[in-house]
DNA sequence: TTACTTTTTGCAATCGATTGCAATTTTAGT
DNA sequence: ACTAAAATTGCAATCGATTGCAAAAAGTAA
């Protein structure tokens, strides 16, 4: 009970009368080493209560054995489920990870990469901030070739692995149905376009509109920062717009949310009137009334990838031949919210 | 460009002619080095562009200025939102975060103590696991007098500072209100009791019973896992029962919301025929239809106070006079699920 | 036994920053 | 100018593990 110095490798060469260096290598199996001494070695060390201190061999080799994540908000189900699968991965591979939350602030965000660095994680998973326009927090990674891999919100400017959902895909597929449902004025409400997930949102609305023949109208078209109150102030504004949408696609859940809520509280039936579809496939979607038609980003499995690429790189040393952008299939789920009519 | 090595305290003491302890020194704004060299050394730093090697820091120092954190699952609303907590607290004092997961199982809960253990984190917060019902894993850290702090999944066993909800108060207040809305046979759907939380909900709920003279029917009480299948299991099972009960007081949302939908399904009316009240306040349980009447967790201010008395502790050194359990308030949301008049 | 491999082990430097104590310089006092 | 006190700075050990290279021990063949 009473407070111990931590035993050291010195301490377990000392006991045995062997060199600390053998003992060192005696713990990592390293073949140099009799099989009996390295028995012997592992069975004192265990005996001592032997931990190693991390530290010390991580200044030595240079490696920390850690990840770090830096994403704009934790308490977000999209992300958590990234992290869970980062988590998953890097432990299996015997790396920690360190997660640091920017609030989607540029300065955090900076501020964090630098510690990070300081920390000399191996490598750096990232999804940047709603703010952020400049990426110069990065060069320091870039410099020192430290791995990188951005996920969801990714950066165009720097060379590095991304995991993506497919946006243009999931946008295409959303406005589709509900042109296919019926819907011929199409609305959209969009995130900031510094975001090039929103940019391809967007881009996959339009596209679905033009095949169709309908037309591309910027009065349906709303961009803000995609909250429940950007949501309310959204549809407000399109109600009041001469030609009511008949239809609206949502960059996200939250937004398509308050959409419902909204008419709702006007008394305007979803999906009768208005048909609504959202984006991420968030936990209460399913369950609200009426349920959201979504797309779903499969988080975990971009949380899985993304770890499993650092992880790659950071063992094979050196940079990659070439990076490569893996697009994670989006799906689109159909629910209440789209379906005027019930499928016979 | 080119990967270049690391500039350390050596190579800005070479360049100024002094000392790499002046150096040091001088970085850290020691008084002992006089104002002029210490500005010349910090400007020389920044325009060789140097970034201290933390761990080397770390292990003179014997500090990481790292909070290990173990939970059993990072993706669920109430966890990250404690996780945002402790981050946001922690990275305003200068520590950063280590995150592991334990999925429920105590195998890997007791691996990751260990890991976290020889990372030398300089304290923890934990929340144990559905299965954790042994706790020598945290020996380690009680021996070597590492601070911890337990949040919401407490032990009893193990002296340390704690933060938990106000569970039986929440539990008392939940079934409390269900009976004032005339509730006379009030069912209960808990959790494992070898978690205090649960023990905390369900004593609560029989304590309301008993003041207003109603009967604890033991028929009336499903103990399960709280999943979204368990909560069905659960709500089929006390249909069954002679009794049928007029409200059912879960320890959790995701079974309320499993209660609600099969009551839906059997066209059995909430809250007309049978009210609900779930625990958590997960962020569905506002948008669905019917909304769910809840308590709520202040998981946010959990995580920040966890953090808060756990960098006091790592900072003040020696165990703290007496470790304290504090109990937030837990503050009863009334929905739709539960009211059957509506407030004149 | 001698000479030569092969297998084991140890020496000592290293990673980069911190810090007690000694040495040096500056300042102050007479 | 001389000494004591105060302010700066440097030396060298230290934190604990890793690793290239040399040294020692064990094994093999003639």
């Amino acid at each position: 009970m009473t407070k111990q110095t931590e035993t050291t490798i010195h301490d377990i060469a000392k006991r045995l009368n062997i060199s600390a260096s053998t003992v060192s290598r005696g713990l990592n199996d390293n073949p140099l080493i009799s099989k009996s001494t390295r028995l012997l070695i592992q069975l004192t060390a265990q005996e001592m209560g032997y931990r190693p201190n991390i530290m010390a061999a991580n200044l030595r080799t240079r490696k920390t054995n850690t990840i770090g994540i830096i994403l704009p908000l934790i308490n977000r189900h999209f992300f958590s489920s990234v992290i869970s699968g980062i988590e998953d991965v890097a432990y299996n591979c015997g790396f920690a990870v360190t997660i640091s939350q920017s609030n989607d602030q540029y300065e955090k965000e900076a501020k964090i990469a630098q510690t990070l660095f300081s920390n000399r994680v191996d490598g750096l998973i990232v999804s940047i901030g709603m703010q952020t326009k400049r990426f110069d927090h990065f060069r320091l990674f870039t410099e020192r070739e430290v791995p990188m891999v951005f996920f969801d919100r990714v950066v165009d400017e720097i060379e590095a692995h991304k995991i993506v959902a497919d946006d243009y895909l999931g946008g295409y597929k959303a406005t589709e149905h509900l042109i296919e449902q019926g819907g011929l004025w199409v609305a959209h409400i969009g995130g900031p376009l510094n975001l090039k997930i929103y940019r391809d949102r967007l881009a996959g609305y339009k596209d679905a509109m033009q095949i169709a023949g309908l037309p591309v109208d910027e009065s349906l078209i709303v961009h803000n920062s995609l909250t429940r109150t950007d949501g309310t102030q959204a549809i407000k504004k399109l109600l009041k717009n001469p030609q009511r949408p008949h239809a609206i696609f949502c960059a996200n859940d939250t937004t398509a949310l308050s959409v419902i809520l909204h008419l709702r509280e006007m008394r305007i039936k979803v999906p009768d009137e208005i048909m609504v579809v959202g984006f991420s496939n968030e936990p209460f979607s399913e369950v609200v009334t009426p349920s959201i038609s979504t797309i779903r980003q499969p988080g975990f499995e971009m949380g899985r990838k993304a770890a499993d690429l650092l992880i790659r790189q950071i063992r094979q040393k050196g940079k990659p031949s070439r990076y490569q952008t893996i697009v994670m299939p989006t799906e689109l789920i159909i629910r209440e919210s789209s379906t005027r009519r019930l499928p016979e």
